[in-house]
DNA sequence: GAGGATAATTGCCGATCGGTCACTAACCTA
DNA sequence: TAGGTTAGTGACCGATCGGCAATTATCCTC
């Protein structure tokens, strides 16, 4: 039998589970329930995409989950449905609708609404797997992303960029220079993730120290910064599409 | 022979050129000066992973080139000294010693400093190779990435944290607070190229006003965050390894 | 314990991958 | 125009890819 090369550095200590204790013999298969199995195969292929990205082979994924290829495709008829279903996982379930409630909420300051939104914004995407997925899949041009991207942008950035307005005493549509600013306290955010887990630089151990720097800086910095980019710019801060 | 799947969607005109006005043959085979087709497929190798990744295989890359994979093979031993010559190309080639003193130019108010800085810097990497390729490289675990950052804090985010520093009457190393704060403008700058590379979402035209405002607001608000986050929450600003 | 249902695996397929080697053809010099 | 140098390519290799079909083994029921 051909050598293979391995992905992860472990063998899977699920595959070692029901071997015979006399001898290292091959571990035994493993007969599961499906909705089981299917649940691990799914939580196992988020994490290897995630590492080695899409184009991870299904036998390298197979072997970390302590089965084989052929298994996965009794499950998920091709790579790409289990790649959609990575998705799904990924980015629906991890989705609260909540959020944008959260941020009209106007018996609390709009300093604070912005604090407590982030943190629970960020407990959801700040980890390895939710980062990383949502940049490979941003690389490969999945439409899902651009799908996730509108949706922060009419239920965070735009209500945002309204709270804002409010804020200051205005109404109305926000300009594209507001949606800007709006956009750039949520890059900050987003650029933590991008350190931590796809460059795997050193970041702050509290996100909410940071957290609440980002949003005071941003609160206190913001007015000024509308009020001061002359008028004839503004024009420039219309959105070139692509 | 064999239907090639093609990653791009033209066919390379270069492969056209020589070929014979009367008929619609196969193009006849163009022998170049060995550094002029060097610079050929390190320019297309660029593009290519820029679009694909360093997934990426050398036949495709070949026929967008308008040769073969062997000829790719010629010239660099293996792929992976392709790529290895994609990243020198790509990051070496495109930093300019010369950013670091143009933020510590004091005869120019910081703000026109940054404003400078940035509208130089984003000239420089603002573009679809240069974004996706660092991503990619990043995503891939490449060390070249995280020198390439760690060049980033030294000369750029600390002598950023020295100027506020400066600026607000204090000295001597920058806080982890004041790194922090630092690396936020940073990142509103990045994510900008993030959405428009890697996302493709629309980006305003104009990024100097989009870059003044950041820094106005960067300036603006900066201070008064810093104030305001409570002492007791600082340490935990410090950096937290992987 | 026997037998059936089905989860899981072994074996295989064509296509494609990076890479090697021997051959072909373009250009320069005489 | 002949010959030599060398840029470029065709044919092929072993390994690996996603996916199909036939086989094996586990668990449940009687």
């Amino acid at each position: 039998m051909v050598k293979r090369k391995t992905i992860g550095s472990e063998m899977p200590e699920i595959a070692r589970m029901r071997q015979t204790a006399s001898s290292a013999r091959k571990p035994k298969r493993r007969r599961l329930d499906p909705t089981e199995r299917e649940r691990e195969i799914i939580e196992g292929a988020v994490a290897f995409f995630a590492e080695v990205g899409f184009d991870g082979g299904l036998r390298d994924l197979a072997q970390r989950i302590g089965t084989t290829h052929q298994n996965l495709l009794r499950y998920f008829p091709t790579k790409e449905a289990l790649i959609e279903r990575v998705y799904e996982e990924v980015y629906l379930n991890r989705w609260q609708p909540e959020w944008e409630a959260l941020l009209h909420k106007s018996d609390r300051s709009l300093e604070d609404r912005l604090v407590a939104f982030y943190e629970d914004y960020l407990a959801a995407i700040f980890n390895y797997e939710w980062v990383r997925i949502f940049v490979f899949a941003g690389l490969k041009g999945v439409d899902i992303t651009q799908r996730y991207l509108g949706l922060i942008q009419s239920n965070i950035i735009e209500p945002l960029a309204r709270e804002l307005m409010v804020s200051e005493g205005k109404e109305g549509k926000p300009s594209p220079l507001e949606m800007e600013v709006a956009w750039a306290l949520h890059g900050e955010m987003f650029y933590l993730a991008i350190r931590r887990w796809v460059y795997a630089l050193d970041t702050p151990q509290d996100l909410g120290a940071v957290i609440r720097m980002s949003v005071i800086r941003f609160l206190e910095g913001a007015p000024a910064a509308m009020k001061k980019v002359p008028a004839a710019e503004r024009r420039g801060l219309l959105p070139k599409a692509l």
